[in-house]
DNA sequence: AAAGCGCACAACCGCACGATA
DNA sequence: TTATCGTGCGGTTGTGCGCTT
């Protein structure tokens, strides 16, 4: 038996709102407040509407200072970076953009980012309801194209590609597709030569782990954060241009490591550049970037996916582990999980958290030389991740 | 002309969590 | 300690509009 509702559903209005129950609602806000109650607050103001459609009403609409509209690249860019960082935490991710709500950016993303960066169709109602979901299918759900080149294990591999979810699959994908690793792996495509300029993973990672994540906090770093965000990225005009001439020499700087590939940050060989401009976190802000579950791995680089750490890393591993071949007969070791569970670091890690789980594994990860990830594994990974749409 | 379809946006739903009695 | 309540959040659904066939 679940929890009891919040309002009397029988006796509440549903549906849209009419202007005349906006404007009561706002007058009394702005006089009044909420009380702290939005359960009370229509019987206060004789609205038949339930609290927590009252609340909804007024933050995503009524409440000053919304913006509602077109969405201009810089909030794009922001909006990607943290979503690759973060996944579908909104609530942060607006709170990062000033005017917007969490549910604007939630439908924007689902609407138009998500096929604008990744380039798919969102599934139709219709798909969706006879089971017949092109996402899922692209996720594993059974797509004719999936591990076309990883040789045998398939049912196995099918197992584990269900296992990832569609939110940590599309995650790899932008991270793929906003670093241009398209080329990393070989791959010229049309679709690879349309990848815009994004910043590299690391630059991002870096940046979104700069950044308290506290509701309250994240305001004071707002502007910062865009500032640095659109000088690093080079888009232009706006605050980018005024940024473009502080940040130069620091992007000079970090071009070479800005160029470094992901697997190389992955493997924790990259090498942080230096602290970035503009935005020095606090302690405290830097205690709660933590919370961010960006993945600072050993040696200072970053690589980590955010909360879907042993997720990917058993989607990795299930790649890249089982390679053998290199790293086996080399005499290297790749840990399971469950090993890394069970080693010392690993045991420490997994009371701690993924983070340092996924710092562990990927510090004792030795794949050799850089020479590992080719041929029919990236072309695995590669048919796997972009659903085998492309590179045809 | 109209049915089918996709899209964008608003709103709803249910769960999780913290506060409080 | 436990039950209840209010709130916040993310996922999902409803609805209206415009385009296509």
């Amino acid at each position: 038996m679940g929890r009891a509702p919040c309002c009397d559903k029988a006796s509440v209005k549903k549906g849209p709102w009419s202007p005349e129950e906006d404007a009561k609602l706002k007058a009394y806000i702005e006089e009044n407040g909420t009380g702290g109650n939005w359960i009370a607050l229509p019987q206060k103001i004789g609205l038949k509407r339930c609290g927590k459609s009252c609340r909804l009403r007024w933050l995503n609409y009524l409440r000053p200072n919304i913006k509602h509209g077109d969405f201009t690249e810089e909030e794009e860019h922001i909006i990607c970076s943290l979503y690759i960082s973060i996944g579908s935490r909104w609530s942060i991710i607006a709170a990062q953009l000033p005017g917007r709500t969490d549910n604007d950016i939630k439908n924007y993303w689902n609407t138009k980012l998500k096929k604008k960066l990744l380039g798919k169709r969102a599934p139709s109602r219709r798909a969706r309801a006879a089971n017949q979901d092109p996402y899922l299918a692209a996720a594993g759900g059974g797509g004719s194209n999936m591990c076309s080149t990883s040789g045998g294990g398939g049912a196995m591999a099918a197992t584990q590609q269900q296992a990832l979810s569609a939110s940590a699959l599309e995650r790899i994908q932008l991270h793929m597709r906003l670093q241009g690793l398209y080329g990393a792996f070989g791959c010229t495509t049309a679709a690879a030569d349309a990848a815009p300029h994004w910043p590299k993973l690391a630059e991002t990672l870096m940046q979104v782990s700069s950044l308290p994540t506290d509701a309250v906090t994240t305001t004071v770093s707002v502007e910062q954060h865009q500032h640095h965000l659109v000088g690093q990225s080079g888009l232009a005009g706006g605050a980018g241009a005024t940024a473009a001439a502080v940040v130069e020499a620091e992007q000079q700087s970090l071009s070479s490591a800005a160029g470094a590939n992901y697997m190389a940050a992955a493997q924790g060989s990259f090498e942080r550049p230096g602290k970035l401009g503009f935005y020095s976190p606090s302690a405290e802000a830097e205690a709660a970037s933590a919370e961010m579950t960006s993945c600072q791995m050993v040696g200072g680089g970053y690589g980590g996916f955010g909360p879907h750490h042993d997720e990917l890393y058993d989607f990795l591993y299930s790649k890249y582990g089982s390679l053998g071949g290199v790293a086996a007969t080399e005499g290297r070791h790749i840990p399971t999980l469950p090993e890394l569970h069970q080693c010392p670091d690993g045991a420490a890690a997994a009371a701690v958290g993924a983070d340092e789980k996924f710092s562990a594994w990927a510090a004792s990860c030795d794949y050799g030389a850089g020479q590992q990830l080719q041929g029919s594994s990236i072309g695995s990974l590669q048919d796997y991740v972009l659903g085998g749409g492309y590179g045809q």
